[in-house]
RNA sequence: GGUCCUAUAGCUCAACUGGAUAGAGCAGCACACUUCUAAUGUGCAGGUUCGGGGUUCGAGUCCCUGUGGGAUCACCA
């Protein structure tokens, strides 16, 4: 079936050829979403064509509009307001439209692998710290947009890098074996994730305290931040790791252990996958020899001291760092080289997606813009997701001062609060205690996501523990609601022998067409949503879908109406809507629950 | 100082990428449950879209400028 949107424009087009003797291109032919106060499905802006028809705009929309009801066979009426061309889509071709999508698979997703293959990356933690509530943004956001790829027709590969080594893990591991008597997870009953992280603060107190000592002890700051003997071991375990000192790593390993099964049980909990992992242990020393070509070429450049920089001025940025003067890597360094890597395993690799803070937008600018440098042109189209921070009320969360709010505890705040209101509303009272329990973390843990992804994600959002999260309203849960509803009638429709879907032409209500319009719109929605990367135009479609469905559902009756060809429609109807719901909402990582 | 992002109802967010009278949710008020699941629906009220210029038939959206908020410009990662 062809869109009706390319219908009208094709004959809108052959309408200001023919009307006004003028080539009318893209641009001139406007076609919209009819507003909702006025009557009509489509809406053809005319003033843009005025100067051509010569007439004033009221007037032109009415001989277009006269042209295209007479020509068209889908339009069955029009009314011009203010120069708007208002077109009104007949029952017969929604109707068409409903009997086509019903027996799809998968109404709106495009067929799988028929486009070139993306890789996203996401969540990329460091190995001292458990995730946080930041982490929970980005994390749903890359998965999400990684599954919308998918739906559009693009094969995936799902990757994180995780930071393991560095200072920072150094200094866990420098705690647990001062203070830690041997401690394990097992022994004391703590997520792994957990446990290496209370070994890093632990080291920051006691490196306080001995900072604190030596400014008593006449030292400035400075000197004692730089002095403190607790510092100097974590620096030394670093070294020693690098000298891939065999105790120094089987402590490493031991612990990055610890940390990766408490991430992997906060994986399973948000739901979220990684095809492959990276490991910076593995790749902080790939790139320079990419730098070494590079320098060849003439990419790059060497100072006096030996360093190597790139020179971006002439693109409006500033020199930059891609090799010390000792010859080890920064991190641009090994960003390029695993970049390239990346590219040369995966040979048909489009472009790479990097769901990072948007702290990090000029490093991402400056990588894409090396990697073009060097000569793959696949990193034009590249894409830094770049997200805004999740910012509490008291301000930035920081680890520091305690205001970190803890993905794992999060998660579990969630389900207990869908359990507390489950509980309230006694509709659960057959359902198995495993069956309840999957139900409370479907229905708080899809009020988190859907509260992090329907926002636009370049946005800094706000996020207050006591108030955001919602279960009512532009939630998640009303939205699961809704689809329960969908399901329930289907289910008792079934039960009862009843029909769905009906091949008799029935005339429609408002609140059927403005559904099925709806319902058209989701395939544009998709390609939208991923052409920019933003799940959020998919959240807020399916708000508005749900309550155009709410709507319909208390003020029609469906399975109670008694004509057999109009039931047969509402159920289909409903199916359908349903059916768009679960597609969207798990494009989000949102589980539907059949019944809450 | 340079660059980038951002500012919309009391609060949290939308606005089909330049179109008509700027929309939702929460909070407030008023109605509607012997009902196809009320985690709902229908209303009311709430706005100088940060200020000032400009472009355009038309600007929350584009340009300039000012102000507030955030980020970034490390031989850190």
């Amino acid at each position: 079936m062809t869109p009706i949107e390319d219908i009208i424009i094709a004959a809108a087009k052959k309408a200001v050829q023919e009307l006004f003797n003028q080539e009318a291109t893209d641009k001139l032919i406007q076609l919209q979403h009819t507003r909702k106060d006025f009557e009509g499905d489509f809406t053809l802006v005319t003033f843009p064509l005025v100067r051509f028809a010569k007439k004033s705009p009221e007037a032109t929309g009415k001989l277009i509009g006269e042209y295209l009801v007479e020509n068209v066979e889908e339009l069955t009426g029009f009314n011009v307001v203010k120069g708007f061309l208002n077109l009104v889509v007949g029952d017969a071709y929604w109707f068409s439209f409903l009997q086509e999508i019903a027996p799809l698979p998968q109404y709106g997703v495009a067929s799988k692998d028929s486009k070139g293959l993306r890789m996203v990356e996401y969540s990329s933690p460091n190995t001292n710290k458990p995730l946080h509530l930041g982490h929970l943004r980005n994390n749903f956001l890359g998965y999400s947009v990684a599954k919308i790829l998918q739906a559009n027709g693009h094969p995936t590969v799902k990757v994180q890098i995780i930071n393991d080594r560095g200072i920072h893990i150094c200094k866990s591991m420098v705690a647990w074996q001062k203070f830690g008597n041997g401690e394990t997870p097992t022994s004391s009953g703590m997520k792994g994730d957990k446990l290496v992280g209370k070994y890093y603060v632990a080291f920051d107190k006691a490196y306080k305290v001995e900072i604190a000592e030596l400014i008593e002890g006449g030292r400035t700051e400075e000197e004692a931040k730089k002095q403190a003997p607790l510092l100097l071991e974590a620096q030394n375990m670093l070294l020693k790791w690098e000298e891939k000192d065999a105790e120094t790593v089987a402590l490493w390993e031991k612990m990055n252990g610890w940390v990766y099964e408490g991430f992997e049980k906060t994986y399973t909990e948000m739901g979220v996958d990684f095809d492959k992992l990276y490991y910076e242990s593995n790749t902080y020393l790939t790139g320079k020899d990419i730098v070494e070509k590079g320098l060849e070429q003439g990419v790059f450049y060497k100072r006096e001291d030996g360093s190597v920089w790139i020179d971006l001025t002439e693109d409006g940025l500033d020199e930059k760092l891609v090799l010390r003067k000792d010859g080890t890597a920064v991190y641009m360094t090994q960003d390029i080289g695993t970049a390239i890597m990346r590219f040369n395993e995966f040979p048909g690799l489009e472009s790479q997606i990097y769901t990072v803070g948007n702290e990090q937008e000029y490093h991402f600018k400056v990588l894409f813009l090396i990697l073009e440098k060097l000569g793959f042109s696949q990193a034009k189209s590249n894409f830094h997701l770049s997200y805004g921070m999740v910012e509490l009320p008291e301000g930035k969360m920081k680890s520091r001062e305690g205001t970190v709010v803890d993905a794992d505890d999060l998660l579990d705040e969630m389900a207990q609060a869908a359990q507390q209101i489950a509980e309230e509303q006694g509709k659960l009272e057959d359902v198995s205690d495993e069956d309840k329990k999957e139900l409370y973390k479907a229905i708080g843990y899809g009020a988190l996501k859907y509260f992090l992804l329907r926002v636009d994600p370049k946005k800094t959002m706000m996020f207050d523990p006591k108030e955001s999260i919602d279960f009512y309203g532009n939630t998640g849960p009303f939205i699961q609601f809704n689809y329960v509803r969908t399901r329930a009638l289907l289910r008792k429709a079934a039960a009862n022998g009843i029909q769905v879907g009906s091949s008799e032409l029935v005339s429609l209500t408002d609140g059927e067409r403005m559904l099925l319009h709806k319902l058209y719109d989701f395939p544009a929605t998709l390609s939208a949503a991923a052409a920019q990367y933003d799940p959020s135009q998919i959240a807020n479609y399916v708000y508005d879908l749900v309550k155009l469905y709410s709507s319909f559902y208390q003020g029609t009756p469906i399975l109670k109406e008694e004509n057999d060809a109009i039931r047969g429609m509402r159920l289909e109807l409903t199916k359908q809507t349903g059916n768009v719901i679960k597609t969207g909402m798990e494009l989000l990582g949102i589980h539907m629950p059949e019944r809450m």
